[in-house]
DNA sequence: ATGTCTCACTCGGTGAGA
């Protein structure tokens, strides 16, 4: 079975392309991120149309996750439910697997805009919640996956221009530590688990020709835990729909579970 | 290159956020 996330930077404009996306390369669990949509604006008919069902957590304007599953899940997390925040960052539901249900959830970090900002100190905070979150998940739910828009380039190797980015947003060392924080509770960053090409990245800002250039980060990832990564045989970025017109400015991580292979 | 894209507010230009 194969887990996906994708920010799609508003659901609204990206929906033709999602749907396309899922023809295509039929996942288990696609997660979304940066929906930009009021729950009541989610096109839930669209997926039920193509044989998906979803869960959400909408906003108008801005964030908003979704996990859109081929089965129904059980157990819908909206929220950190150990941080208070409007903010619609996360979304968490349980699966039925051969290996045992497993526990899916699509986050979308805080981006922190600059360091030293005040948006960055909500995103160390919320960062630590998300720790303290996972901790507990973990014991709940040991297969647990964690798919999303981490807004942290762990390493210069997931940074095109290291030296030009270096203490910025998106890599500085308290970022980086968040997310090392995250594994070490026993989570793995499975794209790290196989061989992969050089400067390869997930996003790319839309200025400067950044995608062209190939100017990006690694910022979205498929944390794995102990369980379920023994299962885990391929993790790849999918850069396909960067060829469609109006492309979001991140693409799609696909992790596969091969539960013969355990 | 303050570079582009998306949404809100409101019908066109500006501000916020990424």
């Amino acid at each position: 079975m194969k887990l996906a996330t994708w920010n799609v930077n508003s659901l609204k404009v990206r929906l033709p392309q999602v749907l396309d996306w899922l023809e295509n390369s039929p996942v288990e669990a696609l997660c979304l991120q940066e929906l930009k949509l009021a729950d009541d604006k989610f096109p839930i008919d669209a997926f039920t149309e193509v044989g998906y069902q979803a869960c959400w957590a909408g906003q108008k304007t801005y964030n908003g996750v979704a996990i859109i599953t081929k089965t129904a899940g059980t157990d819908i997390q909206r929220n950190l439910p150990n941080f208070e925040d409007h903010q619609q960052r996360i979304i968490a539901t349980t699966l039925p697997s051969p290996a045992g249900d497993i526990r899916v959830v699509s986050a979308y970090c805080p981006n922190g805009q600059a360091v030293g900002s005040d948006k960055y100190e909500y995103k160390l905070k919320w960062f630590m919640a998300l720790q303290e979150w996972l901790r507990q998940e973990l014991e709940r739910y040991p297969r647990l996956a964690v798919l999303g828009d981490y807004n942290v380039a762990p390493h210069d190797e997931d940074v095109h221009d290291p030296k030009k980015w270096e203490g910025d947003i998106l890599v500085s060392e308290p970022e980086r530590a968040a997310f090392n924080a995250l594994l070490s509770l026993g989570f793995t960053d499975s794209f790290r688990e196989f061989e992969q090409e050089d400067k390869s990245f997930t996003w790319w800002d839309y200025r400067r020709f950044a995608f062209r250039r190939n100017a990006g980060l690694r910022i979205d990832h498929v944390l794995l835990s102990d369980a379920l990564k023994r299962y885990c045989s391929a993790c790849t970025i999918d850069k396909s729909p960067r060829g469609n017109e109006q492309p979001s400015d991140h693409t799609p991580v696909v992790a596969t579970l091969d539960f013969q292979c355990a």
